[in-house]
DNA sequence: TCAAGGCCATGCTGG
DNA sequence: ATGGCCTTGA
């Protein structure tokens, strides 16, 4: 909206001049009081309308209430919601974005379009995928699926053992960089896996039959999402006009965690307005290992002409106290970074750095700590306990079980990812794609009686084809088979009638003597069984219930932690990953000890060296008020063979009046 | 020849 | 707790 209109006089010198004043902006039009609510950075980005837009947010300078506010100013300005695009890191930040819309503004702001790149591009390709040449019923394959497929490929492909091949999940984190990072992955290999060098032809035919194979059996992993987004945007003129008008305002929320392939994706969704707005904080990135550089927000301008950027630099979360350690910590940094956050917050207490003797008493300090923390009328709610990785917290698990305090663990193994409910889920993936070797394989393999030669016999026949009374195999073979074969021609046939619960309660019933007859701790299995059912019942369709667990998948598998979704009153324990964007009152970082955070894996490279920093101040700057920093010594490290002793060296030579250091008796 | 069970080593972070 | 590898058993 330009606001200022002139009249030129040069060809028409018959006219008046007349010059429209700048209108201020209409406050008392406005339900929201942006001006009395917002800093003057924040406003400016808030206020902002067309063209790019580049904010870079430090922690806790309210980056989100940003975003959530320019939502709601848009729609009060007339935008429709629907023509609002919000790209987030994980589901739950769009939903937490949009219902904080929602509580400053009103329910038009859930109707805005929101959720990862990978959740946007399914509902895109969805709806498009003939346009690639694409069936609409593909699967989308989690990382351990994508494993087995190349599991498989190399077996064929190389039937006697390649001596220093890499392994699967390599293979893996080698085409997943490549697609990431638009690179070649020769060039991944040379620059990256440089151990595997000797043999690159090898890797990179085995890349060639991967593509083929996913093609070929409806398959997307999730840098396909991302991928064949691009292509369609990229070469259907048509399509990329309708969609780009579609969203016409786009933000982009973490884009220091973005990789060049999302940077293109942008580029072309925003390609017919360019009204796109990013969101970020270089020293917040963590996810190099999944491609992304933080170089990346730098380059944004590069994508789009007269960017105009903003800072924000005030932080309203922490005490200066901890803004003290977390400026000393990424000071650190190898590659410096232009931080000094300042907080007008005020506090005596100062974070602390703990050392204990072991596991067992880093989890006992912790716990007692807590229960102090609860006294001071600190709710459990606002603490978390976080962690380099998941396992880190094992002890911890065991110390608050008996303690009865109940927590939340977020990241880490997925639920989705053990082994029955994997099982189950190749069931209905069967169901709904019978091109899907992948998962018709696996659940062959769970009969009695059937191996990989078996099933090398049985696909071909059987696929798309469930028949039951097929003879194809001796008897004692096709009494193990059939069931399976009756309950997917049975299921298939209902898949558009049926409720999605009621199927899965179908193959749960089918499956569960499968379950008792593997796994000896089948009990407590089989309460994943009733978890998954309950998750089932939350949709109307198969297929979306499919899509949301590969692409949203819930949390980690907890024992009694089911239920307790609306039960806000306990501890969190989270990886440092899970806990981007979030904030506690107080925070414990656990295991803080040299060799494992930074992981010993990445002492000989500066540049993961400077991630593992990062990753310590994106954990340290999530509290306000109590930081605590723990470390055990006695954790022994098989590849280093030493007991590990001395706490993060990124916590080395920091003076006890930002640190203190404490002792436990 | 194929399936199944046992044993050993162990690199995490996630859509 | 899990994948990879080897041995055993049918």
């Amino acid at each position: 909206m330009a606001n200022e209109v002139e009249i030129t006089d040069k060809k028409q010198p018959a006219h008046k001049k007349y010059v429209l004043k700048k209108r201020a902006p209409q406050k008392t039009n406005y339900k929201i009081n942006y001006e009395q609510e917002l800093n003057s950075k924040q406003l400016e980005a808030v206020m902002s309308n067309e063209g790019a837009l580049l904010v870079i947010a430090g922690a806790g300078s309210g980056k989100t209430k940003t975003l959530t506010y320019r939502v709601a100013r848009l729609i009060e300005d007339g935008v429709a919601p629907e023509n609002i695009l919000l790209l987030t890191f994980t589901k739950k930040a769009a939903h937490e974005m949009l219902s904080r819309a929602t509580l400053v503004l009103d329910n038009r702001c859930e109707r805005v379009a929101g959720g990862t790149f990978h959740s946007f591009a399914n509902i895109i390709l969805r709806k498009y995928a003939s346009a690639l040449k694409l069936k609409n019923n593909y699967t989308i394959m989690d990382r351990s699926d994508c494993e087995d497929v190349i599991n498989h490929i190399v077996g064929q492909m190389f039937p006697k053992k390649e001596k220093r091949f890499p392994k699967k999940s390599t293979l893996l984190d080698m085409y997943s960089k490549s697609v990431n990072k638009e690179t070649p992955t020769k060039i991944i290999i040379e620059n990256e896996f440089p151990q595997f060098e000797h043999c690159i032809d090898k890797i990179i035919e085995v890349h060639k039959a991967y593509v083929v194979y996913k093609r070929e059996n409806s398959i997307l992993d999730y840098d396909d999402l991302l991928l064949y987004l691009k292509l369609l945007l990229e070469n259907n003129e048509g399509l990329r006009q309708k969609i780009s008008g579609e969203y016409k305002y786009i933000m982009v929320d973490e884009y220091q965690d973005t990789n060049t392939l999302q940077a293109d994706v942008i580029k072309l969704l925003a390609s017919v307005h360019k009204n796109i707005m990013a969101v970020g904080d270089d020293a917040q990135s963590i996810y190099a290992f999944r491609g992304a550089n933080y170089k990346n927000i730098f380059d944004f301008p590069k994508l789009f002409d007269n960017t105009k950027i903003i800072k924000l630099e005030q932080n309203y979360r922490s005490t200066q106290n901890i803004l003290e350690l977390t400026n000393t910590i990424i000071g650190k940094a190898k590659e410096k970074y232009d931080k000094q956050l300042f907080s007008e917050i005020v506090s005596p207490v100062k974070p602390a750095l703990i050392c204990a003797k072991n596991t067992q008493m880093e989890a006992e300090f912790i716990c007692q700590r807590i229960l102090e923390l609860l006294d001071e009328d600190v709710e459990l709610g606002d603490i978390c306990v976080l962690a380099r990785n998941a396992r880190m917290s094992y002890s911890l698990e065991i110390e608050l079980s008996k303690r009865a305090i109940p927590f939340r663990k977020v990241g880490g193994p997925k639920f989705m990812e053990t082994a029955h409910i994997k099982d189950i889920a190749a069931h209905l993936r069967v169901l709904v794609n019978p091109d899907d070797v992948i998962s018709l394989t696996r659940i062959l393999l769970l009969l009695r009686g059937i191996g990989n030669s078996a099933v090398n016999n049985i696909i071909p026949v059987i696929k798309g084809n469930f028949n039951p009374d097929i003879k194809l195999l001796p008897s004692n073979k096709m009494n193990s088979l059939a069931p399976l074969l009756k309950v997917l021609d049975k299921e298939r046939s209902k898949i558009a009638t049926k409720k999605p619960s009621e199927i899965v309660e179908e193959i749960i019933h089918y499956y569960r003597p499968i379950l008792k007859d593997k796994y000896d701790d089948f009990s407590k299995r089989e309460k994943d069984l009733e978890h998954f059912q309950y998750l089932s019942t939350q949709y109307s369709n198969l297929e979306d219930f499919i899509s949301d667990m590969a692409l949203e998948p819930p949390d980690a598998s907890v024992e009694g932690m089911y239920k307790n979704n609306s039960d806000d009153d306990a501890l969190t324990i989270s990886t440092i990953h899970s806990a981007k964007g979030l904030e506690w009152d107080s925070v414990f970082i656990i295991g803080a000890v040299d060799g494992r955070f930074p992981s010993a894996y990445s002492f000989n490279s500066e540049e993961e060296m400077d991630e593992e920093l990062r990753l310590m101040y994106v954990a340290a700057t999530r509290a306000k008020n109590n930081l605590y920093i723990t470390y055990p010594v006695d954790m022994y490290d098989y590849s280093m063979h030493m007991v590990l002793s001395k706490p993060s060296r990124f916590l080395d030579n920091i003076p006890d009046d930002i640190l203190e250091l404490w002792d436990i008796e």
